[in-house]
DNA sequence: CAGGATCCAATCGGATACTG
DNA sequence: CAGTATCCGATTGGATCCTG
């Protein structure tokens, strides 16, 4: 499966916005960028898409994620306006975590990424040294 | 299976096989999307979205991208058969990249996700501490 | 031009302990 | 249950120098 240098069939063209194909360093789109491909942020929204969990649910479905992280994940997509938090004043405490709308926009276009990387993966990473 | 809060109209299904919801941790699946959605990966499969280029033309595009982490990512995505690399034994070395039938089923689904981010980015950054 | 090798500062992030 | 606080080892990644 070769693809010649010079101008390929599969060729995209990049939205308007993108079309010099340069992504300034230290513009807000990097910085949204990293939050959302975020090694947790990405399961998390994932796991989000599927409708509203509780902080045990999260940390069970991303599985791996420390306490630690997980918080810090959900506060930065909960200042990003990409996650709601909504607590409620009981014992033992109940907080149950969702997606806005903003969110949900946001896990249409991650849902078939992931996906995808989900199917591929056996296929890619098999026999490789872990990196 | 058990989906907790109230069922938002926006609730996606996942994928069958991501259908519990449970991204296991240290599966293939979950590499492949570290490499896929590292902070360089992402702008490198971008900006050869558009085409074969050369190194040089790499390291302007992903603006701030080091020539450790160039190589670094470059390498790993080749590895992972997304990007070609195609050396000429010329002096002066000209060596270029592209993406494979595989990379550009891939960057099909991550522009969309880029293109989101960079229009949606002012808005939701505006004002916020830097982290 | 296209990298490789090395050093080291900064950040990440897990483990653990504690709290309302 | 749903976090916060702290310690500290592991990893990241930039800067710099070197080479075919």
């Amino acid at each position: 499966m070769e693809v010649s240098t010079a101008d390929p069939a599969h060729a995209m063209r990049l939205p308007a916005a993108l079309a010099d194909g340069v992504f300034p360093a230290g513009c807000p789109s990097r910085t949204l960028l990293d939050h959302i491909t975020s090694k947790w942020g990405v399961l998390i929204l994932l796991a989000l898409s599927e409708g509203g969990q509780r902080w045990s649910e999260l940390r069970r479905r991303a599985e791996g994620v420390s306490e630690k992280m997980l918080a810090q994940t959900l506060k930065t997509l909960e200042r990003d306006g990409l996650v709601s938090r909504k607590a409620q004043p009981v014992i033992p405490p109940r907080v149950d975590y969702s997606l806005t709308e903003r969110g949900y926009e946001l896990s249409a276009l991650l849902v078939p990424l992931v996906a995808w990387a989900f199917e591929n993966a056996d296929d890619i990473i098999n026999g490789q040294r872990t990196d």
